[in-house]
DNA sequence: GCCAACGTTGGC
DNA sequence: GCCAACGTTGGC
């Protein structure tokens, strides 16, 4: 199993409105960033993701599960842009913000950190766990 | 709201 | 195939 995380600005799309779709889950359309869709590309069933809101929250506030294996983004036409469906696994208990995670020396070489751009982008074990830790939460 | 960083586009 | 121009993202 491979690790993820997923990017999105709340007032777009947040925990929230994940949680709501329940275990039918949702695509995540609308990534139009070739090394993002690559990565979806990449991604199996049952992979695991952080749920992180950008901009005014900055903050990693749940996990979630790959749902759905890369399909055409039903967002678009155009025949570049795949994505996968994620649904909520649970909440963290305690959020992790971004000052937190450029403040743990083993965060450093998190993508999170290094490009802060992609939206979509993996995450090794070690990280997982460490941000789990972080989040008092259930890494599994 | 600004701006740096980065990715994409298009002209050559 | 290079590179300048432009658009977008996201942290501050």
């Amino acid at each position: 199993m491979n690790y993820w995380l997923f990017k999105s600005e709340p007032s777009t799309w947040s925990w929230d409105d994940q949680v709501a779709k329940g275990d039918a889950g949702e695509e995540w359309d609308g990534v139009r960033n070739y090394q993002a869709r690559n990565f979806m590309r990449e991604m199996a069933v049952g992979d695991r993701g952080f749920f992180y809101h950008s901009q005014s929250e900055k903050a990693v506030v749940g996990i979630v599960e790959v749902c759905a294996e890369a399909h055409p983004d039903s967002t678009t036409d155009d025949e570049r842009w795949d994505c996968v469906d994620i649904k909520a696994v649970r909440p963290f208990a305690t959020q992790v913000m971004l000052d937190q995670i450029k403040a743990d020396e083993r965060l450093a070489e998190m993508v999170l950190v290094k490009n802060s751009r992609l939206s979509v982008q993996p995450v090794t074990p070690e990280e997982w766990k460490r941000v789990c830790e972080l989040g008092e939460t259930d890494a599994n």
